[in-house]
DNA sequence: CGATGTCATGACAGTTGTGTGACAAACCCG
DNA sequence: CGGGTTTGTCACACAACTGTCATGACATCG
């Protein structure tokens, strides 16, 4: 939800939790596409009038990311307006003062119709190393392997930041989801991770240690 | 349009043709049906206040018989009436009168979100194994098979996504509807089908386990 | 050129994940 | 009702995986 007028956003945020929804709240245009981009939604509810950039440049901001429904709740109820947030790529708008139990409904409704998202990075290719998280699957050379559990959610991590060094610390809680550990763990298993993925030269020519930083994935 | 009072039929047929729609109205929800069996319309406009079947059991019945976009058109503005609508399997609900600019509008972005019409795969084939879920058959080289129920779900969620991984989970809320449960029940009716899919081979060859994920029914 | 911290790796025991057969309850269909 | 079928639960066996540790190699620095 993406709704400036703090007294609206935590009544009906608590609204719609009681409705059964998860709901994460924001004031502005730019902290929601953010959290959007970080953690995407099912569903946005979006102000039109907004500190900063507007309801309308949201909506296609949003609609350029991605398909997610949109509902708009705005006090304006000029036909106009209506109609350039739809045009904007919004599915439905709703005027405020809104009954929770209505646009419940509307959400539920729209919800039927989006589609099965389809969000996911289908496919990553690094020198000959293929990865299809959807699938499971980890190609080197057209040669499937069989990693186990552990080695494809690190691989799949240290994909999603290819070229990026990641520290052990950030592994431990990405890929073991702990908070704290030893990350020596983390060693192991990128040793048993390079027996897969390297082709058996002195050095790896994929999985790259940063000394005293972490790993890295080679673009 | 299913709209019983003549001017606004009228009137706003004209107008919606105005706007580069083609209009086909009548006066009953009778009438509605029928048409819509007859030669479907992309999208559905629908009054509630209708002599004999109402616009509820209309959109129900039109709801049941595809899943063609539905307007509510209605002069009644009661939160009640419009849970009741979109329960009942309306998009979307707009209040007499209406502005046609908006109509327009929300038409649009109704379609922007229907579904490219009837997906429903008709045969799929993976190496041998022949699926047709709507005569509800499933043949292995040629032979029909006899799948029980749950089975003939599976396998059906399992082709539907062909060479994806389905977690235990996904599958206990797709094939079994529960939205908990204890894993192994997934187990067991996947063994259960392998014996049937499989040629006996010590091996799977098309219902593989993706050890940690969970379940994919090779392309 | 040692001293020190960092990293790689093989071995191993405990844990987890999966396949399967047995069984009873629920269901279906005359 | 009553038979067979289907379904869900359970327990066990086995293989695969995980985390820990010890050892040694290697880089860096004073």
């Amino acid at each position: 939800m993406i709704e400036d007028d703090d007294r609206i956003r935590m009544s009906l945020g608590l609204a719609l939790e009681d409705e059964g929804y998860t709901v994460r709240a924001v004031a502005t245009a730019e902290e929601g596409m953010a959290s959007q981009r970080q953690e995407p939604a099912d569903t946005v509810l979006v102000d039109l009038m907004l500190p900063g950039i507007d309801g309308f440049e949201c909506i296609r901001q949003l609609r350029r990311d991605g398909d997610v429904p949109i509902i708009v709740v705005s006090a304006r109820d000029d036909t106009h307006d209506v109609v350039a947030a739809l045009e904007a790529g919004a599915d439905d708008y709703v005027i405020k003062p809104v009954a929770v139990k209505e646009l419940s409904a509307r959400l539920r409704a729209l919800r039927r119709r989006a589609r099965p998202v389809a969000v996911a990075p289908q496919i990553m290719v690094f020198n000959g190393l293929e990865i299809r998280p959807q699938a499971g699957e980890v190609l080197l050379h057209g040669n499937q392997l069989s990693l186990t559990r552990t080695e494809f959610r690190l691989l799949c991590e240290l994909a999603e930041h290819a070229g990026l060094v990641l520290s052990r610390q950030q592994l431990l809680e990405r890929v073991w989801e702990y908070d704290y550990g030893d990350e020596r763990l983390v060693d192991v298993h990128i040793g048993r991770l390079r027996q897969k993925i390297e082709d058996n030269s002195a050095t790896p020519q994929r999985l790259l240690t940063v000394r005293g930083l972490g790993y890295k994935l080679q673009r």
